[in-house]
DNA sequence: TCGCAACTGTCATTTTTCTGACAATTATTT
DNA sequence: AAATAATTGTCAGAAAAATGACAGTTGCGA
C-alpha cells in the first residue's frame, strides 16, 4: 500500500472539498493517522463510540452479529468512504463492527470535534446528511430486492452492478479484477455459495462471461444486461 | 379528525422545538397547510420533488412501486413524522410515493426554504441528521431480520413491537385498538397474509392473546415476550 | 336489513431456499 | 515440493415460503 501523509490524505477527501483554510487547519488539527492490518478491528459492537473514521486506504468490513453469532455483512468501504459516523449524532454505543478486510489507512476525529465542524461549517452538515439519504436509500433498495426478487435474480443483478462500478468502456470485453469469493457475494446478496457459484457457471455455460479465480471477463454485455 | 391553526401544529412539532421566535416567523411564513383525505396522493413515484412535509395529523403511507407494479410498503407514519426530505438534499425526484393511509394534516415547505432554514440553524441541521440516522438504523435492522429470522419469527417480533409500542403499564391485560389487517401486517414483515393469519391463531390456542377485528388482547404477556 | 366487499381461517400444492456432503481445484505455507 | 487451507462445483434431501383455492365472517353502505 502506497504510503502518503496525513496531510495529503485530507487535501484529497472528497467529503472535505471546497472548504476554506482555516477549517482545513482545524481538521488537521483534530485529526490522527492510523493503520490496520487486515483482520484488525476498528471497533467492535456494543463498543463505547467516540470517533468517526475517514478512510483513505485499504478496506473496512462493516458487520452486525446477531445473539448467535450469525454475522449480516452491511458493506465493504473503500477509500473516500466515512464510517462511525453515528457517534457524531448521539449514538454512543456502536451497533455493529468495523474490521479491516484488508490492511487499512484512515483518520480519526473525536466525535465532539465532529460536531463541532458541522456546526461551524452549515454547508458540511448539509453535505453530511447527504451522505446519510444516500446510504438509507441504498439500505432501502436492498429491503425491497430481498423482499421481491429471488436468490437468483439477487445474484445477477450484483454481478450487473459489479460490471457496472467497474468498466468505462460501453461495450467489446470488460475484465473485472480482484474478485470477491462466491461465500462474500452470497453474504452481501443474502443468498448462500452454492447459488452464487450456480449462477455463475449458468453464466458461464451460456457463454456470458468466462471467470477465474482471479477475475471476471463479460464477454457479450448485451446478454448480461438482460440475462 | 380534531382542526387546529397551522400556528398550532407548528409550535408543537418537536423537530422545531427550541427556536427561536424569529425562527419560528420563518417556518410560519414559509409553510402552507394542507388536508387530504384517505386515499388521497400526497405524491407519486417519479414526480418531482419540491417540497418537504410535516404530518400533524392522520396517516400517510410511503410505498415504493416495482417496474412489475408490486407494491414494497416503506412505512406508516404518524402525527410529529416528517416525510419527502430528500427533496431538500438534492434528489430531484420522488423515489417513492406517499398517499394518505387515512386522511390527514400535513405542512408544507419548499424545499429550498428548508435548505435555507438548515443552513441558518446549524443545531437543526444535526438535529436533522439524527432523524435519517435513526430510519437508517430502523431500516438496517429490518434488513437483518429478513435475511435472519423466519417469517413466523417476523411476525411475532411485530406483534411484541405493536404490544410494546401501545402499552404504558407493565403487565396486566392489554388492548390494543385499530388493528392493522392481516394483509398490512404481511406487507410490514415482508410476509404473507395467510401466515400472520396462522400466526395470531397459534397465540390465540395458546391463550397468550386474544383478539377480534378491532382490537388485541394481551393475556400473558411474558409468554408473548418469549413466544 | 340486505348484499357486497373486505377480511380471515385453513389446507394442499408448488416453488424456492437452505443445508450438508464430498470431490475437485486453486492458493498459501512450510 | 509437499502439505495444508481455502475455495469452488455439484447434488440430493429437508425445510421454509409462496400461492391458489374456497368457505366463513365481519363491516359497511345502499
Amino acid at each position: 500500500m502506497e504510503r502518503k501523509s496525513k496531510i495529503w490524505y485530507l487535501e484529497n477527501f472528497n467529503f472535505f472539498a471546497e472548504l476554506t483554510m482555516e477549517q482545513r487547519t482545524f481538521i488537521r488539527q483534530n485529526t490522527v493517522m492510523r493503520t490496520v492490518e487486515k483482520n484488525d478491528p476498528v471497533y467492535f459492537q456494543e463498543d463505547f463510540a467516540h470517533s468517526i473514521y475517514f478512510l483513505k486506504e485499504g478496506c473496512i468490513k462493516i458487520s452486525k452479529f446477531s445473539e448467535k453469532g450469525q454475522e449480516f455483512l452491511v458493506t465493504l468501504l473503500n477509500p473516500g468512504e466515512i464510517f462511525g459516523e453515528a457517534s457524531v449524532l448521539g449514538n454512543n454505543k456502536r451497533q455493529e463492527a468495523a474490521i479491516a478486510e484488508e490492511s487499512a489507512i484512515f483518520c480519526v476525529m473525536k466525535e465532539e470535534k465532529m460536531r463541532e465542524l458541522l456546526l461551524m461549517v452549515p454547508i458540511l452538515n448539509l453535505k453530511f446528511s447527504q451522505l446519510l439519504e444516500k446510504r438509507l436509500e441504498k439500505t432501502q433498495k436492498r429491503l425491497e430486492d430481498l423482499s421481491f426478487k429471488s436468490n437468483h435474480q439477487r445474484i445477477l443483478d450484483f454481478i450487473r452492478e459489479l460490471v457496472k462500478l467497474s468498466s468505462t468502456s460501453d461495450d467489446g470485453e470488460i475484465v473485472i479484477p480482484n474478485r470477491l469469493t462466491h461465500e462474500k457475494i452470497a453474504q452481501l446478496t443474502s443468498t448462500n455459495r452454492q447459488e452464487v457459484s450456480s449462477v455463475f457457471n449458468y453464466l458461464k455455460r451460456n457463454r456470458v462471461i468466462d471467470y477465474n479465480r482471479k477475475s471476471i471477463r463479460v464477454l457479450k454485455i448485451r446478454d448480461l444486461e438482460r440475462a
